[in-house]
RNA sequence: GGGGAGUUAGCUCAGUUGGUUAGAGCGCCGGCCUGUCACGUCGGAGGUCGCGAGUUCGAGUCUCGUACUUCCCGCCA
C-alpha cells in the first residue's frame, strides 16, 4: 500500500464527535474549511465533514511561520489536515449551539490538502438557491448538512428494511434493468440492441413480472431495492427513475403481506425515532373515495366530504338539481374558519375546482357575527338549506364549498379543495399517520380509450366469488389489493396475485387482448402459471417519497443524490446528450 | 399536450409612468485586527438584465417568439 493511503484510508471523521472529556488528547482531524476568522494574531476556523464541524485555533506560537500564513488564507471549503491538542475553551468562549461548543482544537500543524475557488453558493442550511443551480454543482449542495442528513436517513432505512427482511427469510435478489417492454401501463425508456437491429430493451417499470417469476422459481420470499423506470411527466413527487422496495411472498393471504409489512415498518420506525400506532387502519377504497374523494387520504385531519345528493334531489338550485337527475353527485366540505372570508377570496378556490375539473364552484359562507352569504342560498328554499346544514355541522364561521358533477370529478373537486384549504387555513398536519387503503376495484372503464383497464395492475387476484362477473359486470370486481398510504401520499401498493392461468387470461381479454396479443406479450406469465405457480402477493413501497415524507420535504429530489430536473435532464453531467453518428449507426438507428 | 409563476452581479433579490452612469444584502479581492463563532472594520472589483425579433428618439421595463427552471392538470397498469 502507498504512503499516501496509508495516511489516509485508516482515518475517521472526527469533526463532531470530540467533547470535554477529549481535553488534552493529540488528533488529527481532516475536513473542509466552513468558516474563517482571521483575528490579525490569532484566527479560528470550523473545520466541518461529514459528522459536524470543530473549530480549529491557529495561535502563531504552536505553528511555524509557513503554516500560520497558510492558516491566514484558508478559504471556505479548502481541504486541510489539521493535528493539534483538544483543548477546552475558556470562560465565556463556550458556544451552546455547537455540538462540539466545550472545546476547540488548537492547531500544532496544517496541511494544504487541496484549494476551493469560490463555491457557487453558500454551504448552509436553508439556503434559497435555485435548485438549477443547485444540481449543477450537485456535490457542493451534497455538502450542506441537511442534504447530507437526507442521505443518511435514506441509508439508515434502507439499512434497516434490510435487516427486518433478513430476519424475516427474505432474499435480495438482482432482476434485469434490461428487460423487455410492456405495452401496457406507463410509457418505456428504450435501449437499443445492437446485435438485434430493430429491437430494443426497456428499463423496467418495476419488477414485477420478474418478481412473481421468481416465486414460480421457488424463492419463496424475495426483496430487492430496486431501480424502476418511467417515461413520464415529472412532479415534485415523481422522478423518471425512482427506487421501489421490492417484496414478493409465496403462500400467502393479504393479510398476512400487510402484517409482515406493519412489522418492518415497526422495526424501520423505531430504529429512527418516529411514532405510530400499530396496528395501521384498514380503510376499504370506496370508503376512502366517499369521505376523502381520494384512494390516498391525508387522515391526519377532517373536513371530509358529505354526500348531499338525496338532500338536494328536486330542490330549486337547478345545478344541483339536474346533476341529481344526470346521476351524478352532489357533495360538499365544510371548512371552518373560512366564513368570514371576502367573496374574491373564496371566488379564487374555484380557480382550484377548475382546476381539477369542476365546470363551477357552489358555495355557502356563515359569518361569525351571524350573517350568512352565497350565489346559491336563494336558489335553494329554507327547506333543504336547514337539512344541509344539519348534514354539514355548520356553525358559525363555517365556509361550505359544494360540487355537483360526476362521482369521479366531484371526489376530485373536494379532494383538492380539502388539501388547499388545510394548506391556506394553516390547519396542522404534522407527525407521520400510515394507514392501508383496500379492496381496490379490479377494473376500471376508459371513457376515451373505450374499454376496461386494470385499476392496480392486471396480475391481481379477484376473491372468487367475483370471477363470475368478469365478464359480466367487470366494474363490480373487487381485488386483493392493498396501498399503504402515508400523510396523503401513496408510500407503496400491492396485491395477491393471479397464479391460474385460466383466471390471467380472463382478466386479460377483458383488457381487450386477443389469444395472439396474450401470448405475445404475456406468454412466459401465462406459461409460468401453467407450470406450478404458487399462491403469491407482495407489495413495493417508493423509498424516494418515503424518506422524503420522513425527512419533511416538499420533493423527492432533495433525498436522491443525483435527481433530474423536471424537463428529465440532469444539470450536472448533461444528460440526456447527443451521440454521434457512429454510435446511431453501431444500433442502426437514424434520427427522423 | 394544457395552465400558473419565474429568469437582473458568484448567491438571494429590488428596480417607480419607458428616460442620466442598473442598485442592496451576502459572497469575492486587498488592508487592519489575539477570543471570534453570521467576527469586526476600512477600501475595492464584479452586469450581454436568459436568448432572438419588434414598437420607440430611447427598452431591465411594452409586444411577439423561444429556451430553461418550478408548481399543477392530463399522463403515471
Amino acid at each position: 500500500m502507498s504512503d499516501f493511503l496509508n495516511a489516509y484510508c485508516m482515518h475517521t471523521s472526527t469533526c463532531g464527535q470530540l467533547r470535554l472529556a477529549d481535553e488534552g488528547r493529540d488528533v488529527t482531524l481532516t475536513g473542509w474549511v466552513w468558516h474563517n476568522r482571521d483575528h490579525g494574531g490569532l484566527i479560528f476556523v470550523d473545520l466541518r465533514d461529514r459528522e459536524g464541524y470543530t473549530q480549529v485555533v491557529f495561535d502563531p506560537d504552536c505553528v511555524t511561520e509557513e503554516e500560520f500564513h497558510a492558516a491566514e488564507h484558508l478559504a471556505r471549503e479548502y481541504v486541510i489536515e489539521v493535528t493539534g491538542t483538544v483543548r477546552a475553551r475558556g470562560e465565556g468562549s463556550v458556544n451552546p449551539h455547537m455540538a462540539t461548543g466545550e472545546i476547540e482544537v488548537l492547531a500544532h500543524s496544517l496541511k494544504v490538502l487541496n484549494t476551493s475557488v469560490t463555491p457557487p453558493f453558500a454551504i448552509e442550511d436553508g439556503i434559497e438557491t435555485d435548485e438549477l443551480t443547485r444540481m449543477k454543482w450537485r456535490y457542493m449542495d451534497l455538502r450542506r448538512p441537511e442534504m447530507l442528513a437526507n442521505l443518511k436517513l435514506r441509508h439508515t432505512v434502507a439499512h434497516a428494511i434490510r435487516c427486518a427482511l433478513d430476519e424475516r427469510g427474505f432474499m435480495e435478489v438482482e432482476t434485469p434493468i434490461l428487460a423487455n417492454s410492456t405495452p401496457e401501463g406507463a410509457r418505456d425508456y428504450l435501449v437499443p440492441s445492437r446485435p438485434n437491429p430493430g429491437s430494443f430493451y426497456a428499463l423496467p417499470q418495476s419488477p414485477q413480472q420478474f418478481k412473481q417469476m421468481l416465486m414460480v422459481g421457488g424463492i419463496e420470499r424475495y426483496y430487492q431495492i430496486a431501480r424502476c423506470f418511467r417515461d413520464e411527466d415529472l412532479r415534485a413527487d415523481r422522478q423518471p427513475e425512482f427506487t421501489q422496495v421490492d417484496i414478493e411472498m409465496s403462500f400467502v393471504t393479504a393479510d398476512d403481506v400487510m402484517t409482515m409489512m406493519e412489522d418492518v415498518f415497526k422495526e424501520v420506525f423505531a430504529q429512527i425515532g418516529v411514532e405510530q400506532d400499530f396496528p395501521l387502519q384498514r380503510m376499504p377504497w370506496k370508503e376512502a373515495m366517499d369521505r376523502f374523494g381520494c384512494d390516498r387520504p391525508d387522515v391526519r385531519f377532517g373536513m371530509e366530504l358529505v354526500d348531499l345528493t338525496d338532500i338536494v334531489r328536486g330542490c330549486g338550485f337547478g345545478v344541483f338539481s339536474k346533476a341529481v337527475e344526470a346521476g351524478n353527485v352532489v357533495k360538499a366540505i365544510n371548512a371552518k374558519g373560512a366564513g368570514d372570508w371576502s367573496r374574491g377570496d373564496i371566488e379564487k378556490l374555484a380557480d382550484v375546482a377548475a382546476a381539477n375539473g369542476a365546470k363551477g364552484m357552489a358555495w355557502i359562507a356563515y359569518t361569525t357575527d351571524g350573517k350568512e352569504k352565497s350565489p346559491i342560498i336563494k336558489f335553494l328554499g329554507d327547506e333543504v338549506h336547514a337539512k344541509i346544514k344539519e348534514a354539514m355541522n355548520v356553525e358559525p364561521g363555517d365556509l361550505l364549498l359544494f360540487a355537483a358533477d360526476t362521482f369521479a370529478t366531484a371526489s376530485a373537486v373536494l379532494a383538492a379543495l380539502r388539501l388547499h384549504m388545510a394548506d391556506l387555513l394553516g390547519i396542522e398536519r404534522t407527525g407521520h399517520k400510515l394507514l392501508w387503503v383496500v379492496d381496490f376495484p379490479m377494473f376500471k372503464y376508459d371513457e376515451d380509450e373505450k374499454k376496461y383497464a386494470a385499476e392496480h395492475h392486471p396480475f391481481t387476484m379477484i376473491p372468487e366469488g367475483d370471477w363470475g362477473k368478469i365478464e359480466s359486470d367487470p366494474m363490480a370486481c373487487s381485488s386483493y389489493s392493498y396501498d399503504i398510504v402515508m400523510d396523503g401520499f401513496e408510500a407503496g401498493g400491492g396485491s395477491i396475485r393471479i397464479h391460474n392461468a385460466e383466471l390471467q387470461k380472463r382478466v386479460l381479454h377483458r383488457l381487450g387482448l386477443s389469444d395472439d396479443e396474450i401470448e405475445e406479450r404475456f406468454g412466459h406469465l401465462i406459461h409460468a402459471l401453467e407450470l406450478g405457480a404458487p399462491p403469491h402477493g407482495g407489495i413495493a413501497l417508493g423509498l424516494d417519497r418515503l424518506i422524503m415524507l420522513l425527512a419533511g420535504r416538499d420533493s423527492i429530489r432533495d433525498v436522491i443524490a443525483f435527481p433530474k430536473t423536471s424537463s428529465a435532464s440532469d444539470p450536472m453531467t448533461g444528460a440526456p446528450n447527443a451521440v454521434s453518428a457512429k454510435q446511431l449507426k453501431e444500433v442502426s438507428l437514424r434520427l427522423l
